[in-house]
DNA sequence: CCTTGGCATCTGGTATACCAGAGAAGGTGC
DNA sequence: GCACCTTCTCTGGTATACCAGATGCCAAGG
């Protein structure tokens, strides 16, 4: 006792291989892997000095990362990003499409009013005008309303799939996002999404979702061109 | 010039990481975890000794199984296996069916005529009367039947997801194949699907697997008490 | 100038040593 | 006999040393 000071518990179980795992997923999340220019080989020894680290929890986050489909590791050639070309993001598009369209089937007989209404607050705090005006505003609140989507299935197994493709589509979203006849439509499209999960119309909720991923898709589809900058020449095979 | 034998490079890139990441996967799913006196703790040491390496590979593949949701690390206290209780397992089931029912209606729009041929052979392998009388052989059509449907939909970001969650589910399917009631229901499950896909009927393939998995679903959550040994008291919280 | 063989070097893979937390076992004092 | 404290051991985490394949440079030979 004595005074009886405070102490939160420091961080349970923390190590450094978690700690080297999330910095590096989220540098590579971060990075413009779009820009010429950008280095794609990492080097595993000079990483762990960077960080100031030995190789060995930098082996495993990479290890990690590699089964996650960010990197990929090469026997005594070098550790590569992962540069994802269109093929790649379409598909990645589809599964999202598939988990969050199955979220939205599961939210219609899951959701509480409660929650119903928490998506409706998240996706009153913009209106199309207000969307234009302030994008990364309206980022945020993109983000949580499909995650919130996603939690209401009550399917955690499907939420953390979701997040993670999800995390893999943020530097493509983020482009994607400037479009502002793309912002309106969304905007729409958000609110016919609550509406039909608050009637408990599961098929239409599913297929507004799926459409509404899938308007991503064909956007990304015939406006690629738009996203690596021009003048790349490197997509080879 | 010059003769030009013909030499197909030798197996690139074997690695003991890898091997032993297959090996230890393979008898994780292979293993009965629901049978009573199962050790669910695994020990690094006795693992590489047993394996007759070091024990870092043996730490990669167990990383990566962790990240696949197989096992817990837990700092300084081990490695355990995770065991699957019904609501993880229902979960499971959910992905699946988001995941192929989105892979059929893909399908539909990418499916050639021999891919469809293809299937119906797969199918026409067992009528409802051989099915029951070699559950080995109608469990392994069925297996080839929904990774085809997974190959046919073109994405393979989707079909990976698919495998890893089929895999999961190996052990229980096994149990649940004995239901001679399911199976004959199975088998016109499969005829109905291949026939929604040949009409190119997206909607009505992806509700018709949808459906299909679900029955699993609900095939479980009534029966699952039957599918862990009686009198297992292990499930706590 | 082109080919070719060898060497220097870079890179990931593997083995091994050591560390510290967690838990159980056993001893000690009441 | 019981509670508490010490200590011992087991376990995963981390650092480090060494290995072998892959690459590229460079020089010798045609």
């Amino acid at each position: 006792m004595a005074a009886s000071i405070m102490l939160r518990p420091v961080e349970a179980s923390f190590s450094l291989k978690e700690h080297i795992y999330g910095v590096l997923r989220d540098a590579l999340l971060e990075l413009d892997v779009y820009s010429r220019g950008t280095v794609l080989k990492l080097d595993e020894r000079r990483m762990a000095e960077q960080l100031g680290v030995s190789r060995t929890p930098v082996r495993e986050a990479l290890t990690r990362l590699q089964q996650e489909g960010l990197v990929t590791i090469q026997a005594r050639k070098g550790v590569f990003i992962n540069k994802k070309e269109l093929p790649e993001t379409l598909e990645l598009i589809k599964v999202w499409a598939a988990l969050e369209s199955m979220a939205a089937r599961l939210a219609c007989e899951e959701a509480t009013d409660e929650e119903i209404e928490k998506l409706r607050r998240i996706a009153a705090q913009f209106s199309q005008g207000r969307a234009k005006a302030n994008l990364n505003e309206y980022s945020e609140a993109n983000i949580q309303f499909h995650g919130t989507v996603m939690r209401i299935s009550g399917c955690s197994r499907l939420q953390d799939l979701g997040d993670n493709v999800f995390a893999h589509l943020k530097p493509i979203r983020r482009r994607a996002m400037r479009d502002a006849t793309r912002t309106d439509r969304s905007v729409v499209d958000h609110m016919n999404i609550i509406e039909a999960i608050e009637c408990r119309d599961a098929d239409l909720a599913s297929q507004l979702v799926r459409e509404h991923t899938f308007r991503l898709h064909d956007y990304l589809e015939s406006e690629w061109k738009n996203f690596v900058d021009s003048g790349t020449e490197d997509s080879s095979a």
